[in-house]
DNA sequence: GAGTGGTCTAGACCACGAC
DNA sequence: TCGTGGTCTAGACCACTCC
C-alpha cells in the first residue's frame, strides 16, 4: 500500500526538474548521497537513478556522475518539440505571425473539442509560424484558461504556445491525428500556397494530469512540411 | 567487457520469443528458475523481466507468474499493427486485391529507396486493402529478397506483407515519413476517389538488424483515413 | 500451503573519470 | 587516489494467486 521507495525517489528528483531547479546539464546526487538522505540501500538509490535515466530524463557517465539529459524528445515518434525548434535545427530563421490570443467562453463546438460546458473560459490563438519568411504552419490553438492563466499575455513572438504549456503545465499525455485536406481560401491566403495545394493537418490534444488543457489545429502545406518520426526497437 | 548476466538472461527469453518457441500467453520461468538455471541471484533474474514487461514484452501477475504479452504495438505512436488488424479492431471485413508480387533488380530509383546497388534482387509488391468493400490503402512495397526469399511466393491474401516479414525479420527500426498530396489518376481509380479528393502518403522503411530490408509507400484517401497516435509519459 | 512476484538490505568487486 | 556508476549476491518480508 505504501509507495516503493524507489518511486518515492524518482518522484523527488522529477519535482526537482519540474519546479526548474534542476536544469538540463545539472547534476543530481549520487547514489551514495541519496543512500545517506533517503536512508535506503545502494541497489534502491540504483534503482531510481537507472529507471528515470531509460526514461531519458537523466544521462549517467561511469566516474562522473548523474546529470539532468537535455531536451525531451518525450516520445520516440512524432515528437512535440515545437515547431520553432524544428525549423532552427534546420538552420533556417523562425518567424510567426499573431493573428490573434483572445479570452473567450466556450460554444458548443468548442467546448466539444475540449471536453468541458458550454461557456467555460478558453483562449483562443492563432498564429502562423514561417521557416525562412515561407509560411509552414497555421496554429489554430484552444486553451483552458483555468489551468494556464497567464497564456492570454503572453506574447508568442517570444515563445510558441507549445513552449509556454510545456513550462506551465508538464504534459502528461498527447494525442495527435493526422490527415490530408484541401484548405479553403481563407487557409491557403495564410499559408501562402497554390490552389490545389493540399495539406497537412495534425490535430493534437493535450493533457496535463486529467485534465484536456489544450486542442490544437496544425495546418502545412504539404509541399513544404512532411512528418517523420522514428521508431526503434531496444531490446537490452 | 563480459556481458552482464541480467542481459544474457533477456537474450535467451528474446530469443525464444523470435523464434516462436514462446507464443503470447505462454508462461515463462519465474524467477526462482531462472535463479537455477543461470545461476544468478533473484535480484538480477528479477531485473531481467522486469525490463523485458517494461519493454512490453512480458506481463506479470503477482501470485501467479509471468507470461509473454500478446499484440505488439511495438511503439507508442503511429502502432505498427498492419491495416488488416485495424480494419478488424473497427469491426469491419477485411479483404486485399493484390494487384503484383514480381522479383524484379533494383532500378536506379529502387536502389536509392533501399540504399543498396542497382541490380540487387528485390521483390516489388503491389496490394489495395479494403476495408468493408472501400479501399482504403494502396501498399506499394519493395523487399530486400536476401532477406526475405519466401517474400515472392506469399500468398497475401492470407497475411499482410507487414505480418509476413515481422515474422520473418524481427524490426529494429522503423522511419515513417507522412505527407499529403493530390493523388495521380491511376491511383484515384485504384483507391476508387472523387477527383479533388486528397490523400495521406506514408513513407515507411523497416531496419533488421542494421539492415534496411523494405521500403513501403502507403496511400490513403483522406476522407477514408486518419493517421492517430497517443503518447503517454509515465514517470513511475 | 506452496509458489509467485514486488520490494528491500548490506554488503561486494570492478572499470572508469577527475584530480 | 577517491568517488562514481555497473553489476551482482544471498539473504529477507510481504501480498497475492492457485489449488
Amino acid at each position: 500500500m505504501t509507495e516503493p521507495r524507489y518511486r518515492e525517489i524518482k518522484r523527488s528528483i522529477v519535482a526537482s526538474i519540474r519546479s526548474g531547479m534542476l536544469k538540463p546539464g545539472d547534476r543530481v546526487q549520487s547514489e551514495a548521497e541519496i543512500v545517506e538522505q533517503f536512508g535506503v540501500s545502494r541497489m534502491t538509490a540504483n534503482r531510481a537513478l537507472r529507471e528515470l535515466t531509460d526514461a531519458g530524463l537523466l544521462t549517467r557517465r561511469s566516474g562522473a556522475g548523474t546529470f539532468i539529459a537535455d531536451a525531451k524528445p518525450i516520445g520516440h515518434m512524432i515528437e512535440i518539440r515545437n515547431i520553432a525548434d524544428e525549423i532552427r535545427a534546420r538552420g533556417h530563421a523562425y518567424r510567426s505571425r499573431v493573428l490573434r490570443n483572445d479570452a473567450i467562453k466556450a460554444d458548443a463546438k468548442q467546448a466539444t473539442l475540449l471536453d468541458v460546458r458550454v461557456g467555460v473560459r478558453l483562449f483562443h490563438s492563432i498564429i502562423v509560424h514561417h521557416e525562412a519568411d515561407f509560411p509552414i504552419q497555421l496554429e489554430d490553438r484552444l486553451v483552458l484558461a483555468s489551468a494556464a492563466p497567464g497564456y492570454g499575455e503572453t506574447d508568442f513572438h517570444q515563445q510558441t504556445p507549445n513552449e509556454y504549456l510545456t513550462r506551465i503545465a508538464p504534459i502528461a499525455r498527447v494525442e495527435h491525428r493526422v490527415t490530408a485536406a484541401l484548405p479553403d481560401p481563407e487557409v491557403r491566403a495564410l499559408l501562402g500556397m497554390q490552389e490545389l495545394d493540399p495539406v497537412l493537418v495534425m490535430d493534437r490534444r493535450t493533457w496535463s494530469g486529467d485534465r484536456l488543457v489544450s486542442h490544437a489545429t496544425l495546418t502545412h502545406p504539404a509541399s513544404r512540411y512532411a512528418l517523420t518520426a522514428t521508431f526503434e526497437v531496444k531490446l537490452d
